[in-house]
DNA sequence: TTAAATACATAATAAATTTATGTATTTTTG
DNA sequence: CAAAAATACATAAATTTATTATGTATTTAA
């Protein structure tokens, strides 16, 4: 039995593993340049993936069986696609779902004023 | 002048300094240990601050003049508290609007239905 | 035809944090 | 009252995460 004793550290660290799960999930399947460009066009170029970050990530990624790939050529050049696995579905969203409510929390802190209560409601 | 090129890195990663500068804002003083246990209170628990985080943190951020201290003697034990310079007043609220703005953004990708809007208001 | 965009990848470095360890005082509890 | 837990600081080693730099190669746009 799990009792919530504390956010996992990578969750309170990095957001890119839950931006790539979310993106995955929700697309079905991406290739790694698709992931940067489809963030810095969601993100108004706000958030920009670095390769050096993304593909050591996806590796890993795969390596640990949370993804699979399926790689496709493009004329001359290989396009290498990231599907989620069914261990990696549920884990996308328990990470999205942590993610989510960890800045619920921090949100708290950051912004009292999100969280103000009329009454004596609790 | 300066254009939303995009966020720093610093913020994408680490909630502890924004977490830090905000709860020093508020209470005008706080030391290390306080900070920790105001923390995991206001958290529920969820998030407890290292002191291998902490400390090295908080010095730093004497270092670079955005915090001074006064040492108090409790008992004999040493207290030390931490407050914000003028310098660091700035630079608290611009980190804290700046993990504001970014947690926005990041909610819009990880969960859309935070964007709905009807009509064509935008 | 040249620059920019597409598409992958890895290595060296830097930064942030965890884990482990250390010291010492004060308070609570069995 | 003795032991455990809490208070209060601190640092070092190791790990994780990401940046920066570099590399290759194809395709599209200027």
């Amino acid at each position: 039995m799990y009792f919530c004793p504390m956010y996992s550290k990578e969750i309170i660290k990095g957001t890119l593993k839950p931006i790539i799960l979310k993106l995955l999930e929700q697309e079905g399947r991406m290739y790694g340049y698709e992931i940067t460009s489809k963030v810095k066009v969601l993100t108004q170029g706000k958030i920009q993936i670095t390769e050096g970050a993304l593909y050591p990530l996806l590796h890993k990624l795969e390596a640990e069986g949370i993804v699979i790939t399926e790689q496709e050529n493009i004329g001359k050049r290989i396009r290498k696609y990231y599907l989620l696995t069914p261990e990696g579905k549920n884990l996308a969203t328990a990470a999205i779902d942590e993610f989510l409510d960890f800045m619920v929390t921090i949100k708290s802190i950051l912004d009292p004023t999100a969280n103000i209560s009329y009454g004596n409601a609790k």
